[in-house]
DNA sequence: CGCTCCCGCCATGCC
DNA sequence: GGCATGGCGGGAGCG
């Protein structure tokens, strides 16, 4: 291509020479190169690296050759241009005509030729992406310059973006350590947790202001102690290694890297804008946010997202939103990490959903948990010994998901501790800053939230509610609920989840996208009443409590199970977890489809999951009345996780109960229809709209909530019949035999809206995972399915928050529900819905009352994709 | 015209 | 003072 480019382009601007040529040299040999510098170039090696080729690096890293290089080099430039521009035959030709251009010409490569991407990938092509443990492979920042023909700058660049992915770590003056793939799910998975915690913490943090305070306002203001959080992620060394390495201040780009790549696993779309990301790291920064500070960070930011595409973690999409069609990036990276999961893995394939990249996805669940307390130890990435250990780590831990997960869940040891230690540290800083509410909003907004300013919790929660769709993993599922995406989509197929479950997404998603705010996605049974559904949040519920609904939605719960405010999260958080399944697809206009899995079960793990799993079961029950059964089985399941999760309660990774993956595989199995109601909020909140689902037990539906407290937003329960009338229609009769009924009359879940978000966490926690209860009876269990709930919500309310964003995580065990709840998602509603508000576009939630809206919206998936953004925006401009 | 983002000045810090 | 790092933003390439 350079060859092409530079004969074509060449031509055009005959720039000022550089020694960029080199870039054909791509490749290779650093030395060699030296004499011969050009032509070897052409070829870009991927192998090249051979295992030679690292010695003689490392060998001359080692020495004070290098030095010598560095004069090589320079001098070499000189020559490789000389050279190069009679290198390229087809060059040449052209040039040469035109002998003054000639020079300038072949030089100049295109931009695009030096670009910064295209840059990396040379300088990845060096190195293997496994790279045997033994091998070290030492990185000469001059060698690497002089053989890419770039300035030192730009490998600066970088390797400052590789390194805070663990890929290498600095050694020393001007060395780096090359590390490879190894410990990039081990990465990947400590910053989603730390994203979680921050940004959920936020997310919660929100919430809970928003409920006590205001709706509106203040809460940004709450302040931010920001300035910490950067810090969070430094993985830099904490204990280890020289302190030194961590010299600089904050090397922003490092530390941008890593918040970009947690926008990313946070989100549920996995979608993230570049004035998204801008925003929410600036804003995290500073408070302020000038328009040239702006500028500045997209900037770097297109940086780093170069470096990351040619790593193959992001790619370049466009969102389009309602003001227009917006640059961004969507992770095509591992989504999912071992963690706890192994349960989810282990039954569902969901695991498939692990994006293309396997290899990311191992991370053990224990890791999560016993991994944090060790990590804290370490602390540092950087540290050089690290390379070391990390190879070693690296064979011990396998990331991939498959292969490497079983080394992953070794690997904990170092890196492991250094990550948990980000996350150690990512936590305080964030509980600390926490406080603060912009960032929170922000933040949150990445994936997750919708929400509005005013519903923030609600908004939250809902964008990603959105059906989850499940990945298919079990198609059975989908199918059966009236709604089903899938049936009715054919938009998302259940494999397109499996990637990353991106893909299909965006546009169609099967799943139902309410508008970000506005709905809720509840399973549970609703016996009841249809009536409101305030649901207390499990532990907070207090804050729905607030609203007089509540009341009854505790009765609800209570009767069915919840009977802690916490508990009653559980039935939320199955929603919750489709929703932010969901809601991870959607994040940017989009919903995806994508497969929820995965995630992470971190944060609430065990009592998320196992709330996730009754709603899934619940959901399921709805679903498919002929399923109790699975329900039951689920039901149960989840009672245990509950009990399981309560211990694990704080984020850290219980143990994913193996009985989730069983649920979730039942319920695959099943046929589950779930029905969902779908209520529209009253206008006030933001209006939540909940969806329930039929059949499930009341209890199931209480959420989880716990943090999210406030939700006291009025919700409103809408019979099933009436929801018939709307777009989503299919949800809730179709479906299910049972359900209508007892929609109507029962329409009355309980659930806390503000359980929503916590919810969301909830599904992370392998807990959930693990039991899904038996929906059939949802009362029956109800305190099971709560308990998993108030377990998240209690423990996790602050983290709760992050759980939220997790949820996604949660998603993957959850897959199961989202099999279920995708049938009925695949409507669009949600996004029909939007409409309401464009702004709201991401969400506001209430904005929708009409049905008509509803279906007008259809092509706003996409604001329900930028939840983060939404909220941004709504945050500046009210919700409804 | 606006999105991208290259390029390199220059500040910061360590030695 | 020199060198390693890397923040930063002007302004150009490109679609």
């Amino acid at each position: 291509e350079n060859i092409f480019d530079r004969s074509r382009m060449a031509p055009k601007t005959p720039i000022k020479n550089e020694p960029i040529d080199l870039s054909k040299q791509k490749g290779c040999t650093p030395e060699r190169n030296p004499i011969t510098p050009v032509k070897i170039i052409d070829r870009p090696q991927p192998d090249p690296w051979t295992p030679t080729a690292n010695l003689k690096i490392l060998v001359s890293a080692a020495s004070p050759d290098m030095r010598d290089r560095e004069k090589k080099k320079e001098l070499f430039r000189p020559i490789e241009n000389s050279e190069q521009s009679d290198t390229p035959d087809s060059l040449q030709y052209d040039i040469v005509d035109d002998s003054t251009v000639d020079e300038f010409e072949k030089q100049r490569p295109s931009r695009k030729q030096k670009s910064l991407g295209l840059l990396c990938q040379k300088f990845l092509a060096r190195y293997p992406n496994y790279p045997l443990s033994t091998e070290k492979t030492t990185i000469s920042l001059d060698e690497v310059a002089s053989i890419l023909g770039v300035e030192r700058r730009r490998i600066y660049d970088i390797v400052n973006v590789l390194e805070s992915l663990q890929l290498v770590s600095r050694v020393a003056k001007n060395q780096y350590c090359w590390h490879g793939r190894h410990n990039l799910s081990q990465t990947l998975k400590m910053l989603q947790d730390a994203g979680e915690l921050q940004y959920g913490e936020l997310m919660t943090s929100q919430h809970r202001e928003q409920d006590l305070e205001y709706k509106f306002g203040e809460r940004k203001k709450a302040i931010i102690p920001d300035s910490q959080d950067r810090t969070l992620l430094d993985f830099s060394e904490p204990d280890c290694v020289s302190a030194s390495a961590n010299s600089r201040k904050d090397k922003s780009l490092r530390i941008m890297s890593q918040k970009f790549v947690m926008l990313f696993l946070v989100s549920k779309t996995k979608i993230v804008t570049l004035d998204i990301a801008a925003k929410i790291l600036i804003e995290e920064t500073q408070d302020t946010v000038d328009h040239s500070k702006f500028k500045t960070k997209v900037r770097r930011l297109y940086d780093i997202a170069n470096v990351l595409t040619s790593l193959g973690l992001i790619k370049k999409v466009h969102v389009t939103e309602e003001r227009g069609r917006k640059p961004a990036f969507k992770w095509i990276g591992p989504v999912e990490f071992p963690e706890n999961t192994d349960d989810l893995r282990g039954h569902s394939p969901a695991s498939n959903p692990l994006p293309e990249t396997q290899r990311g996805a191992c991370a053990p669940y224990q890791t999560s948990t016993a991994g944090k307390q060790r990590l804290t130890r370490h602390a540092s990435f950087n540290s050089a010994q690290p390379c070391e250990a990390t190879k070693r780590k690296v064979s011990s831990e396998p990331n991939s998901p498959h292969q490497e997960r079983q080394a992953c869940s070794v690997n904990s040891d170092k890196n492991s501790s250094k990550m948990i230690n980000l996350a150690a540290v990512c936590r305080q800083k964030i509980e600390e800053d926490t406080g603060s509410a912009k960032k929170s909003n922000i933040t949150l907004p990445v994936s997750l939230l919708s929400v509005p300013g005013d519903s923030d919790f609600c908004v939250n929660p809902l964008p990603q509610a959105v059906f989850p769709v499940v990945q298919a993993d079990v198609p059975s599922f989908s199918l059966p609920v009236g709604i089903s995406s899938q049936a009715s989509n054919p938009s998302m197929p259940p494999a397109s989840k499996t990637e990353n479950g991106k893909p299909t997404l965006l546009p169609n998603q099967p799943f139902l996208c309410f508008p970000s705010s506005s709905l809720f996605m509840l399973c549970g049974g609703l016996q009841e009443n249809n009536m409101s559904e305030p649901l207390p949040t499990a532990g907070d519920l207090g804050s729905r409590s607030a609203e007089a609904q509540a009341p009854t939605v505790c009765q609800k719960r209570s009767s069915q199970k919840c009977s802690s405010p916490a508990a009653p999260g559980d039935d939320e958080e199955p929603a919750a977890k489709k929703q932010t399944l969901e809601h991870r697809d959607l994040p940017l206009s989009l919903v995806v489809p994508k497969k929820p899995e995965s995630p992470k079960a971190e944060s609430s793990p065990g009592s998320d999951c196992s709330a996730a799993v009754h709603l899934q079961t619940n959901h399921l029950d709805l679903a498919s009345p002929a399923a109790p059964e699975t329900a039951n089985k689920e039901s149960t399941k989840p009672l245990d996780c509950q009990e399981q999760g309560k211990q694990s309660q704080k984020k850290v990774p219980d143990d994913p109960p193996p009985g989730n993956e069983h649920i979730s595989k039942e319920n695959a199995n099943q046929p589950f229809q779930p029905q969902y109601l779908y209520v529209q909020p009253t206008a006030g909140l933001s209006s939540f709209n909940f969806l329930f689902s039929a059949n499930q037990a009341p209890g199931a539906i209480s959420l989880a909530a716990n943090q999210m407290p406030s939700l006291s937003v009025p919700c409103v329960m809408v019979p099933s019949a009436a929801l018939a009338s709307f777009p989503l229609v299919p949800f809730t009769s179709p479906l299910s035999p049972v359900p209508d009924s007892s929609f109507s009359a029962a329409a009355s879940t309980n659930f806390s809206v503000s359980s929503l978000a916590s919810a969301t966490p909830v599904f992370r926690s392998s807990t959930a995972v693990v039991t899904p209860k038996v929906s059939a009876a949802p009362s029956a269990d109800p305190q099971q399915p709560a308990h998993p709930a108030l377990h998240l919500s209690p423990v996790l309310t602050r983290s709760c928050s992050a759980v939220k964003l997790d949820s996604p995580v949660c998603m993957g065990h959850p897959v199961t529900l989202l099999k279920l709840q995708q049938p009925s998602s695949a409507p669009l509603t949600p996004k029909n819905i939007r409409p309401a508000h464009h702004e709201a576009f991401f969400k506001t939630p209430g904005s929708f009352g009409d049905p008509a809206a509803w279906k007008k919206n259809e092509g706003t998936q996409t604001r329900n994709a930028s939840s983060v953004q939404r909220r941004l925006e709504i945050s500046s401009t009210s919700p409804d």
